[in-house]
DNA sequence: TTGTAAGCGTTATCAT
DNA sequence: ATGATAACGCTTACAA
């Protein structure tokens, strides 16, 4: 049996479809009476309003999407859950896109969900500044968009990051108010907010005490296990080497750490070291890692607030929203020898 | 400017509407000349089909969902990934459902999911038996549905998982003939497949060996980090500790190791440990974990690749896959002193 | 092979 | 406050 329609709960409730609809959204008032009548047929024939035709009439959806550069990041599954959370309870369903890190990818995926009229997207663009014309596209096309982690440069959209700039001050800081003059950093790609500007809090640190800043000790990188493996490869042939490390991102973390392990080295003995992140191997792993955590949940709750409010209307001026993070201070840094 | 239509299209094009949409989706020859104008019309318009009359008029969508209990688990995250490889690939969407292995929350959204006419689902049950009174009727209603990692007992659907049984006793069996006679598991719930599964390749291990099963070395948990770290707390206290530990979930060996490190023990002089699964700090880890790695991105591979061929109608008997493991000697064992 | 026209199940306009 | 009716943009009988 196929399930009821608005036509047969009218019928039933002896009313036009009109008043149906109107009670299914409480958009104009109707008699208590029929109210009743309506509410009761609903009840009767299991009536469930079908989305996809009242997708079309109102030429909108109940669904966002985040579109990430990377699914199985910690970071940013964490924050998934976040956005999940909210959707849910407001009742959207959530699309995940993964785009690798490919503006291809982006696009071809942006493109689709203009297609399905996604009511607004989250998303951790593939490149801030140049053209991004299919998410240029969607806002022109009025779809609300909210920017995570990235910013979204010439675009005037919502975005979400965290203090990357004090947090990667501070934790540099405690490493030197440890002791260390040499402290190598493993960083991300410059042209992304957080690559550049926790680079530019380790500098803004060093510069605070007096030190001077040693290019051949900054190593960029794209976030990368491998890649961080082979930088902190660099790093520890050199021939003063560092004795700390401040990996700016978790992922780099596993690289970094495999590096130090090949080289024989102890934490926090023979180096110490502060990561970004707090994946939740940190707390267990030998030693425990001090941390920089982010409120990555957070960060995917904030976001899909943002995006709501704008898909719902609210007219507000464009805003860039900074959340704290916490330095964890476990046992991976000691004085240097 | 609002975007074009079929009708303008046709028009464009001089022909029907009916034939345009004929070459949109290739259901019937057309005339080369007019397709070609059609072609040309739509190139010219920027015509893209309304994907939401589309979904009403012919009462489907292209979107699949995962239902998963814990997006946050690096099993499940893996498990996406695959999923969402396929999906993005044969221009599906996908979307993601965080259930918290509550029952209730789950049938919300699968009752969602039934409203928004998703193509299919991908569910990896919160419970193997009962009920599942939504999951039974969105498959009266013709959805199609593969479960993943846990069974569906009940409803005759397609199943994807991992070669628990078989695993579990080599793992064991490998911790044996290292010599260890007491060997503490931290198993999963028995009413899942992979926590029962697991305990009774733990088990045909030992009797394989003639070794006796002792109730107080196997730990039932929910595969929870905190209670697997109550599991191997309460294993470490026996008078005749165990000299191997088989924690049979890696979620779980966030926990046990926990536990193991508080206890001042080490790894492998101490004690012995292989997990089940292998997150990707499990080698970077001191020691690097021994461990049973499951295909987690095949698992999702193949199981929205069962998914689509039933969703194009594949008429097939309702199969179970299981997918081999492999088992990845590190250095967390030894035999015992 | 092509065109005409009838829906799909809503919401929203316009009278009443 | 209520009801009749026209869209929304597409696919698909059915006719030609």
């Amino acid at each position: 049996m196929k399930s009821a329609t608005v036509k047969d709960v009218a019928e039933r409730a002896r009313v036009s479809v009109a008043t149906v609809s109107r009670v299914l959204n409480g958009s104009s008032s109707v008699d208590a009476e029929l109210q009743a009548r309506v509410v009761a047929a609903i009840a009767e024939l299991q009536f469930r309003p079908n989305r996809l035709a009242r997708n079309l009439r109102t030429n909108s959806t109940k669904t966002i999407a985040f579109v990430v550069p990377d699914i199985e990041n910690p970071f940013f599954i964490s924050v998934v859950r976040g956005v999940e959370e909210v959707a849910f309870r407001e009742g959207y369903s959530l699309l995940v896109c993964n785009t690798h890190d490919d503006i291809k990818r982006e696009n071809q995926y942006v493109e689709l969900l203009t297609d399905e009229a996604v009511a607004g997207l989250i998303i951790c663009p593939t490149d801030e500044r140049r053209g991004h014309t299919q998410v240029q596209q969607a806002l022109n096309s009025g779809m609300a968009v909210v920017a995570l982690d990235r910013r979204l440069e010439d675009a005037s959209v919502d975005g979400v990051l965290s203090e990357n700039f004090g947090s990667s001050r501070s934790a540099v800081s405690y490493l030197i108010e440890l002791g260390h003059r040499r402290i190598g950093i493993v960083a991300g790609p410059d042209h992304f907010a957080p690559g550049r500007e926790r680079r530019q809090g380790y500098e803004q640190a060093l510069i605070d005490h007096g030190l001077p800043i040693d290019r051949e000790l900054i190593k960029l990188t794209h976030f990368r296990a491998s890649e961080a493996e082979g930088a902190v490869e660099g790093l520890l042939n050199l021939p003063d080497r560092p004795t700390a490390l401040f990996i700016s991102s978790g992922n780099a973390a596993l690289g970094s750490l495999r590096a130090v392990n090949r080289h024989g080295l102890t934490i926090p003995d023979d180096i110490s070291i502060v990561i970004f992140d707090d994946p939740d191997w940190a707390s267990i792993y030998n030693p425990p890692l001090t941390c920089v955590a982010q409120k990555t949940r957070d960060l995917g709750v904030v976001a899909s607030e943002l995006l709501l409010r704008r898909i719902r209307g609210h007219e507000e001026p464009v805003q860039e929203r900074r959340l704290p993070t916490r330095l964890i201070i476990r046992e991976s840094c000691v004085p240097p020898r």
